[in-house]
DNA sequence: TAGATTGTTAATCGATTAACAATC
DNA sequence: TAGATTGTTAATCGATTAACAATC
């Protein structure tokens, strides 16, 4: 099926409004309302529901609960995918200590940091040492790995996730990594997010005190 | 001028590759080089750098430390944006140590919480009670704010930036956020964020015990 | 000069929007 | 039935890629 990363990123803005607005919606919902109300186009919305969901029915539009389930079982996020977390430090044990992961399918399972000579916890997780990183991995057969190490140890991070059999990383080192075509790797490069955002606040509010 | 979203995520990755490997590239560089290298089109560098310098030259390329000097003019980074956080929780002070913002034009003033009722520190910054919020930011007249807090608080958080006078919100907190079209907002949403990378995940790797 | 490399103009592609048809 | 709402087909838009021209 043709899911584009585009949609990937709105169906959670969907399920999130859908859930956090029951009491406004007891029973059903319709994909004008769902656009309005999230600033959306409103034949973008549709055609996004049409995807994922096979309940829409004219006139009365969707009901809530079917398109809540239909949207998560799309996104996968009943079956959990486990993954671990190589570098402890202040967004590290953030991320660690999200519960928020939970709900969409991520079970993160270990903290990994080479600060650590032995099992720490960190929040409820257990954070081991490096050296344990490949035994770890391929012990519970790990897919996904999270670098949230300094930029300069990234690039060895992720080799050593990537012999670990790691096959996607998420990384906010904000930092390139060079890795093999058939290795995943998606960047939050939260400088480059801010960034964009500072450009457009400045197109859009001039600063008066700036030339 | 058209100052493209993907091209303000791109901009920064140009920046760092190029000032993390000056001893590859002593004097210049080549559009097609660095296309290479961080893995993009070679003709969409090409045009993105035409956008941001006037400093290539045919047959050398571009001459390194001036396409640094020009893409950093373009992004503002060497004029900073004062801002302020709310929610020092861990994703927050996250963000209140991460010392990467000042190089990128970002500087947090100062955090506030509920949680406090006098000033404390988080790092080197200042956390302050939510009372002080909108006499703070008036008197530094600070247009930036980035909220950290739970989902459930974000929206009264908005609501308390916006009418402290902040133009543009960087949102952490998975919800969407009700607010006056002239409020410019973006959401970082990392659970978004990550069920997209699950999503390509398991289209490119099937795992072999689901069903 | 010849070849590498930039810059530009035209073609393609994907996503969004608009217009319309179907249905409850 | 009439009207609200979905679903689909066609048009638009923006970004990327391809092909070409210019230049050092």
């Amino acid at each position: 099926m043709n899911v584009s990363r585009p949609l990937t990123r709105r169906l959670p803005l969907y399920l999130n409004y859908l859930k956090t607005h029951r009491e406004e919606y007891p029973y059903n919902i319709s994909s004008r309302e769902l656009a309005k109300a999230l600033g959306l186009g409103e034949v973008l919305v549709r055609k996004d529901l049409a995807k994922v969901t096979s309940g829409g029915r004219a006139k009365t539009g969707h009901v809530c609960e079917n398109l809540i389930a239909d949207i998560e079982a799309f996104l996968n996020y009943n079956q959990m995918t486990d993954a671990i977390l190589v570098g402890a430090g202040k967004l590290g044990q953030a991320l660690l200590g999200y519960s928020g992961f939970e709900k969409v399918g991520l079970n993160i399972l270990a903290g990994f940091d080479i600060a650590v000579s032995k099992k720490q916890m960190a929040g409820s997780k257990p954070v081991y040492p490096m050296s344990q990183l490949e035994s770890f991995c391929r012990k519970h057969n790990v897919r996904l790995g999270i670098i949230t190490v300094p930029p300069d140890q990234a690039q060895v991070v992720c080799y050593a996730l990537i012999s670990s059999g790691i096959l996607a990383i998420w990384n906010f080192a904000p930092v390139h990594l060079d890795a093999p075509v058939d290795v995943l790797i998606q960047n939050e490069n939260l400088a480059a997010s801010l960034t964009a955002l500072r450009m457009n606040m400045e197109a859009r509010f001039p600063n008066p005190q700036d030339p």
